[in-house]
Order: C-alpha cells, then sequence, then structure tokens
DNA sequence: AGTATAGATGAATCAAGTTCATTTTTTTGG
DNA sequence: CCAAAAAAATGAACTTGATTCATCTATACT
C-alpha cells in the first residue's frame, strides 16, 4: 500500500465531503431551510441519497459540519481583519461587521444545526464548539490587548463583553432579516458599536472621559489657584454647574 | 341555541386549549425538545394523538401558541416590574432579571417554535409576532421614559438598543445553559447591565461624564486663571497628562 | 482479463406528523 | 326518560422525510 496512493484517496474523501458540504450551504442559502431535505443536498451534489450517509453519519452531523466550515473560514477572515486593523475601536467595528454580514448570510443554516444542541450541554462535545471557541478566541484577544493597553475596562469579565457583543448582534442581524429589505447595514451596525464600546471602553474616544477622575483633577488645580489667586488678586473663578444636568 | 350554553361551551374549549399548551410547555420542560413528540404531549394532556389536531391546527401552529402564552404571562410581569420601581436602572435591572431567568426556563420551547420562522418575514403575520412586539413595547416604554428625563442619550435608536439588551440577554442565557451548573445569575445578569446602561446612558451614574463638555469647561477656567496669573504671580500651574493615560 | 475491494445506488424500512372513518359522549326535542 | 342529532374523541391508516442495506458499478491490483 504506497503512501501516495493512499494519500491521494484520502485526498479524494476529502474534496467529495468539501463538495457535499458546498452543496448542503448552497440549498440552504438559496432553497432555504425547509427544502433543504436530504434528497435536494444529495441532488445538488449530484449524488444519490444514501451516498450522503457514506460521508456523513446522519444529517445532523452534516449540519454541524457545515457549520465547523462556516466558523473555520470566519476564524480566518476574523484573524486576518484584527491583523489589518491596529486599535481597539478598528478591530471590533472589523469584526462586527464580518459577523453581521457572515450570519446574515448563513443564518438559516447555523439555527438549525444549532437547535438541537442549544438546551443540551452535550454540545460542548462537538467540533462545532471547538471551532466556535477558536472564533470567539479572536474577541477575546481583541479584548485582553485593550485592557492591556487600557482602553477597555477591566472590571468586567471578557465572557460577559462577549456576549453582549455576539448577542446583540446576532439579535439584530434577526430583526434585519424581518425589515423585508436589507437596510444600511454598516450605519446600523456603527450605532450598535457606539453603544457596546461605550459600555465597555474605559477611556472611549467618544467623547467620554472619566468622570471621578477628571473631577479630582480639576479640584486638585482648582485648590492651586485658588491658593495662588489668594496671595495674588482677588477676582473669583466662575464655578457653577460641576455635576453637569445633560 | 341558550346563551349561557354557548358561553360554557366557548368556555370549554378554551379551557382545553390551556390545558393542551401547559402540557405542551411541561413536555419541554422536563422532557426536553427532543421528546416533545404529539404523542407525548397528547398523553401529558390526558388525550389522544388526534385530539390535539382538533384544537391546534398542526404542531408548529401549537408550539407558537405556547410561545404565545409564554410571552402574555412575560409580558404582564414585566409591567409590573416597571410599576414598582421608579428610576430607569432599577427598571432596567428588573426587567433583565425577568427575561434572563424565563427564558433559561423555556428556552428550548421558544428555540423550537421559533426557529422556522425566524428566517422568513412571514413570522410578522404571526400572533406570537404581535405579543412580542407588546412584551417589548414595555422596554422601549422605560427607554423613551428615560431618554425625556435626559438620563438616556437619545442618539441612538431605541431598535438598537433593544437589540443589544435582549440579544445579549439571550445569548448570556444561552452560554448560562451550557457552563453546566447555573453559577449567581444575579451577579452576571449585573456585570451585564454595568456594559450595558454605561453604553445607554447619557449621564451615567458610575463615574462617568461627559468629556467634550469637562473638557471645555476646564480650557475655559484655565484660560481665565492663566490671564490671571500672568497679571499676578507667575508660579505657573502643572498641566500635564491632559488627555490621560489609565 | 479477472478478481477483489471500495464506492455508489435507490428501493425498503422507520419514525413522526397528520388525516379521517368510526366510536363515544353530550345535547336536545318529544 | 328515551332516541335522534350534534359534538367530541379516538386510533388506525396515510404521508413525508430520514436512514439502512442488499445490490450493483467502478477502480485497483496481479
Amino acid at each position: 500500500m504506497p503512501e501516495a496512493a493512499s494519500k491521494t484517496r484520502r485526498e479524494k474523501v476529502e474534496e467529495k465531503e468539501r463538495a457535499i458540504l458546498a452543496a448542503t450551504r448552497a440549498v440552504f442559502r438559496d432553497k432555504g431551510p425547509e427544502d433543504a431535505k436530504i434528497t435536494a443536498i444529495a441532488q445538488a451534489a449530484n449524488l444519490a441519497e444514501g451516498t450522503v450517509y457514506l460521508y456523513f453519519k446522519n444529517k445532523q452531523a452534516l449540519l454541524m459540519a457545515a457549520v465547523s466550515e462556516f466558523y473555520a473560514e470566519l476564524t480566518q477572515d476574523a484573524e486576518a481583519a484584527v491583523r489589518a486593523a491596529h486599535e481597539t475601536e478598528g478591530r471590533l467595528t472589523a469584526l462586527a461587521q464580518l459577523h453581521f454580514s457572515r450570519v446574515l448570510d448563513e443564518w438559516p443554516l447555523i439555527a438549525e444545526a444549532m437547535g438541537p444542541y442549544l438546551p443540551s450541554p452535550e454540545y460542548r462535545e462537538t467540533e462545532a464548539y471547538a471551532l466556535n471557541r477558536r472564533y470567539v478566541a479572536v474577541f477575546d484577544g481583541v479584548i485582553r490587548d485593550g485592557v492591556s493597553r487600557g482602553e477597555i475596562r477591566a472590571d468586567v469579565s471578557v465572557a460577559v463583553m462577549r456576549d453582549a457583543f455576539y448577542g446583540g448582534l446576532e439579535h439584530f442581524a434577526r430583526s434585519a432579516r424581518l425589515r423585508d429589505s436589507l437596510p444600511d447595514t454598516q450605519a446600523e451596525v456603527a450605532q450598535f458599536l457606539t453603544v457596546f464600546t461605550a459600555g465597555i471602553m474605559d477611556r472611549p474616544s467618544a467623547g467620554v472621559l472619566d468622570g471621578a477622575r477628571v473631577i479630582r483633577r480639576l479640584q486638585g488645580v482648582i485648590t492651586d489657584i485658588e491658593d495662588q489667586l489668594r496671595a495674588g488678586q482677588q477676582d473669583d473663578v466662575e464655578m457653577q454647574d460641576g455635576e453637569g444636568t445633560q
């Protein structure tokens, strides 16, 4: 049994597997989940129904494999996007746009594949879970990096931020599907990010600062000055609405 | 055909409907979605399979009705919770806790019932959609009230906030289900709310202020003072890290 | 070419939802 | 109170889609 031949065989099998996965994703995308029967998938891959079962244990496994492929691709692109941007905000924006658009495309598949697992802890045993972990690890990395740079608050667990980020985006993608024609996605994602980053940032760019710190600083300066002034002139510095009301 | 008798009949029908819905929710809750076959539901309601179809067009309709009931109850409780609290933050906390715990309980049912509809816009025609609207209207009301009081920023659409809120919470509930034993829910929801409210508030309580405004104010004061000082003393006020680095 | 082995097929089986002819229960009128 | 009519309930039969498997076809090796 020669090495080369064995390798070729494995390659052929993997190629066919990928073909079936591609057919699956295509059927879900343009025929909808209702019509994503095994028959339709087999037909799209130019195979008989039974053949699909030579490559995948059952429909559930097939869908999971398709989702795994989806996450693997997504992870690649997410990593690339993060490498391309150098500040935290840009990275989060890129991740959000990417996640939103991809999930919007393949949501029916993802939902159908995940559905049966969501209520059970056995999902943690699946390959899709492992790949999902690797995917969100990209986000986690961005956050941790941001924390170490002092850009992101350290008093909230990454897990919570992650849930807020992806949960918000996915819910958002779902509502976007309902509002018939897709509206200005970029703009809406940007709005979402406004809220998210404002909540997460330690020293956000959007014109918000750490109030306690600023006030302490201000207080110090003013005391200094008052001292100085007391010694010199007599005019008093106007100092009213220190807390502000809008 | 007497009024009383007719009324009694309708009542009987509605009572049986409610019984079937209760059985459905019970089966989902304690036998899991896998085993929530029509047979099991019928059995739990002490009926033959066929009888279920006398009251609901098909399984899908049955599940939707169950979800509708769920949302109706949830809306009642949400309204009560909002009435009980008087400031925006307390109201949001109450809504979050309520949503989180309830959704955690009945997620399998909700997911299964919604699944088929999520990708399609025909969901908007369903009763469940209408009830969901009424439910989120409670949240919307809290937000709008908060905006009018100047507590919540007005530059982000309520829809975005809503998606961030419920999306984050639901994702969160899902991850909580995965982490085998449920951890300190209260505490985690509180963390989530920290992030969410910080993002949404106009003048958040957590020691954050509008930076641009503070800086403008500070600048003005300093210029004043510099003028004064120039005329009087000669000591200079130390003024370095104006932007701060953590 | 001839046999062995892997790969593919689609008819048969199975499972769950749905329908419907029949049976049981309830209502109504004499 | 009884019988006919109407309403409600039943479960066996049907339908649809996933899965299995006996059979067939193509490929590899001598």
